[in-house]
DNA sequence: AGAAAGGGTAACCTATTGGTTACGCGTTTG
DNA sequence: CAAACGCGTAACCAATAGGTTACCCTTTCT
């Protein structure tokens, strides 16, 4: 799974499909490479999980397969410093952070009830 | 950089610098591979930032640099669901967030002060 | 039904990779 | 100072990866 993201071309397609889904030709229209080359990159992504497909009509739709992210986040985290998650966590302030509490606050409350 | 962690051999190095320095004759007599295969992998590694090496008398020590794993994460971080922050989170509870926390309120004593 | 569109697979070629053995060079040791 | 140690590099070889063109299947359009 580690070496399906170290071809650059397949690293593109990963970001490409951080947009939404997108159809096997709107993929290889992006690369200056042939289609079967493109097609063949999709497959290594297809067989490493990092991505799922659906055939719609006939075209295929790719899109991300966001489970196989965190088995590689999994791997690299042990590598990382404190500091690293610390700028994480500025980040996503108030995304998580906040919604984090707020359910931290109802899990309580039903501690309570029980 | 990402290519260089596509190998086995390599990913399995790097865990095992996660454990302290390590000179290259020590790395190359926990596989089964020749050593010269081995220092080549270890240039691979050199090259990509992700390892560090010091010449200690007539032996290389090796080590990592947290610093590349970091830009490693920046670029895998966009992928991940909010979800697996918190994983993270939970982890490093007692770790992170209270010293966090601890450094936050210090800083807050000293907005006060200036 | 036939033509066109979307897209995967096969066969093929070249460049890269990962392994091996042979060798060279600086550092330690007897 | 010579022998032994630690380790990188060079030359070579087999396997893999990534590209290309040619081909085939399924779905849609007329």
């Amino acid at each position: 799974m580690a070496a399906a993201i170290a071809d650059p071309v397949r690293r593109q397609i990963l970001v490409m499909l951080r947009g939404g889904r997108l159809s096997a030709g709107q993929i290889a229209g992006r690369f200056p490479i042939s289609r079967p080359a493109v097609s063949r990159h999709l497959r290594v992504l297809r067989q490493s999980g990092l991505v799922r497909d659906e055939l719609v009509g006939r075209q295929r739709l790719y899109e991300l397969d966001a489970g196989r992210f965190t088995e590689l986040a999994a791997w690299l985290a042990p590598f990382l410093q404190p500091s690293d998650w610390e700028h994480r966590l500025d980040a996503l302030e108030t995304e998580v952070y906040r919604t984090r509490r707020e359910r931290r606050a109802a899990d309580q409350t039903k501690e309570n009830t029980a």
